[in-house]
DNA sequence: GCTCCGACTGTTATAATATAACTTGGAGGC
DNA sequence: GCCTCCAAGTTATATTATAACAGTCGGAGC
């Protein structure tokens, strides 16, 4: 499989700005979740915050794969770890990790994902395989801009968007050969 | 395509593209709700649809403010009026209201708001006023092209986009003068 | 008119997602 | 040691959404 994304026009994108939509690509997976563990390490160390044990078991569960997982789903998974693991286990520690950027949340889905940027202070768009559940992060800077123009026009500031497409991820939108 | 984000000046919603907020402007509110129900019969009739009694009450209700509502808001009130109402009676009539473009799902606040321009096949994207929960339609085909962009990047092809903006109303945002 | 069919409605039950409220525990500062 | 604070544990409940099946109604065709 060859394909080609990048022949037809001039990208809006930089270099500096292209977020790589790793999700969808072959990439060593165990590098990948221990970067964003040590990442979210040392931020927090850096700023005062607390990865307990629960919160940085959580980023794992969520890091273990580039899917959207539900609260339940990661309950289950502590519970299967021998934990107790009632609701507010999970909700607290997906807020903390939502709160300081180490994971979001895909409303579209009401589910959570591991940041695949921590550190890099971004507002990405997600984009959701709707075959697989894959979701991967892309640059959404753009499109915001284009989106807070619409929205100054009506007077409206805007203080967040959400920005979630559903699809499908070059593996899955391949003809079934 | 030709767009240049950073500039200021020069808008790039062409007159016909604008699709006025009016969920934030003064306009004559019962005749706005007229004029839908009146789409929504006519676009029925003319498609084979049905829009029957309970449609017809959803989308009066949803009509009834800018605002999205709740399945069980909805329900709230056709208890109210009588019915007996169990929740399969309102998310079935909001299933069509949704499906045939009558209405809308804002995924950020599990709620359903009335379309405000039926019958004009767009993609909008939602300005939901965190003060007043009031939500308006926005044009957002500019910014779902650089979406697409940056995803066509990925190799993702987008089937549908939510766009969905939390801030403040050209009410709410004036200082509280 | 009658019948059949398909779509809508009524009803019961339950699934899935999320939070409130209060108690217990534990690390660190004083 | 003791206090404070924040996290974790626990119970209960709120909110959002769907499954499943039984009744009803209206129009198409005969
Ligand atoms: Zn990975
Ligand atoms: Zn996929
Ligand atoms: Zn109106
Ligand atoms: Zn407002």
């Amino acid at each position: 499989m060859e394909l080609i994304y990048h022949n037809k026009t001039k990208s809006h994108y930089s270099r500096t700005e292209q977020m790589d939509t790793l999700s969808f690509t072959p990439h060593d997976h165990s590098a990948c979740i221990a970067d964003a563990v040590r990442t979210a390490e040392q931020t927090c160390r850096e700023s005062g915050l607390r990865l307990t044990a629960q919160r940085k078991r959580v980023l794992e569960i969520l890091l273990s794969g580039h899917r959207a997982m539900g609260a339940y789903d990661i309950l289950d998974i502590l519970k299967e770890e021998g934990q107790t693991a009632q609701p507010p286990i999970a909700y607290r520690a997906l807020d903390f990790l939502v709160q300081h950027g180490f994971a979001h949340k895909v409303e579209r889905l009401n589910a959570f994902i591991a940041c695949a940027h921590p550190g890099e202070d971004h507002a990405p768009a997600f984009l959701i395989c709707s075959d697989c559940r894959r979701v991967a992060e892309t640059p959404s800077a753009p499109a915001r801009a284009l989106l807070a123009e619409a929205a100054a026009e009506a007077g409206f500031r805007i203080d967040t968007a959400v920005i979630e497409a559903v699809g499908q991820c070059p593996d899955c939108a391949e003809p079934a050969a």
